[in-house]
DNA sequence: TAGCTTAGATACCAGTTGGTATCTATCTTA
DNA sequence: TAAGATAGATACCAACTGGTATCTAAGCTA
């Protein structure tokens, strides 16, 4: 009696939602480990600990799995990103802790499976037609986290989004290089430069 | 006699170059079209018109074939970049025309095939092992060219680099969302907004 | 608790994968 | 021109792919 039992006991529901959250979890990790093409539906399965019949009653597709786990991640990434922002509030320096808030967010290892869904998209259509709103809800998620982490910039600059989007950009593409390319003291002189145009901008007037 | 026949006489080292360029080229082809993933051995040779023993002959693997075209198609946009940056010479606007140099060199559809190529290699370390030294070398192909493009400010302005892997990065960054997302609207806006940070920066003193 | 629905496991499928073994055709060189 | 070397074609392989059909197990509802 005193023996660890099955918890036993779930609904349908519960079932269900258990198994579509290991399998997406498994699927990201996938993702990240061993990339978009060697992440098979097998080996998702292995990962997650559950059958193929499993995964196809949850998911009718590959794609459909994978259009899941896009929604996953970025939700994931969101989450992560509002989390540290609360923290921030009355820093010394709010623009440079900013700045270092946006790239820190790229690093996560959940955007680089983000990234082999986005690249795989290129190729495939229904992965395209899929992710595309994801991504552009994303978009638009970024841009109205920035409003909130600089309300007056936001309002009385006009460049503000071209700003925005081109530091999300550089550190994306920071990210982007960084399996194969990495040069430490570069990163770290444009990482100064970038703050100073950007305080420089802001704070013009 | 009149009729056209084969050229014929190749010598074995011509007939094994033809060979070697045609799966390259096809391989670039695929990458383009299809992706990493989709661009197959066999998907390679019906493109080129050739045999997977044709193949295997010139190269032991298909990740030695990948390498090998990943150096292609860096020669090749070095090449591209070469041929547009002589008739650029004398403009009225060097430094808007530059930034339209570099940004149009990385909307070349292959640089889209190396961007296939840069994320399989974060999770092949065989592709990896191969690919980073040309992908070091054309990003030091990339400085000398900047430098060539503005040798004043390149010797007078001290961030010189840090702006040019900027800009570098936002162009490569555009490229990479430009599939799924594309708001022109924004982009016209952040190409003005990078002319007149730059021109500011560089045109300082 | 009986009958139904849903979740999950197992077994199987045809098609494709990268790679090899083997054969023929072309070129090179003595 | 004969013998050897290289290029290319053909046939084959086991392993794996996404997906389906079918079965059992668990949960739901009358």
């Amino acid at each position: 009696m005193t023996e660890i039992e099955r918890p036993a006991k779930l609904t349908q529901q519960q079932r269900r939602e258990n198994s579509r959250r290991k399998l997406v979890n498994a699927t990201i990790e996938s993702l990240i480990e061993l990339g978009y093409s060697q992440t098979s539906i097998q080996e998702v399965c292995n990962r997650a600990q559950l059958s193929k019949g499993a995964l196809f009653r949850q998911f009718s597709s590959r794609t459909e799995l994978m259009i899941a786990t896009c929604a996953q991640i970025y939700k994931d990434l969101v989450t992560h990103y509002n989390k540290r922002f609360e923290k921030l509030g009355n820093s010394a320096d709010p623009i440079k802790s900013g700045l270092i808030l946006i790239r820190e967010n790229f690093a996560h290892p959940k955007f680089q499976a983000a990234m082999e869904l986005q690249v795989a998209a290129r190729t495939d259509k229904a992965l395209a037609e899929g992710i595309s709103p994801i991504l552009k809800n994303n978009h638009q998620a970024i841009v109205t986290l920035s409003v909130d982490l600089f309300p007056e910039y936001a309002k009385t600059y006009p460049d503000f989004e071209s700003i925005i989007s081109s530091v999300v950009l550089i550190f994306q593409g920071e990210v982007f290089e960084s399996g194969l390319y990495r040069n430490v003291k570069e990163e770290g002189a444009r990482m100064d430069f970038i703050e100073r145009i950007v305080k420089a901008e802001l704070l013009k007037n």
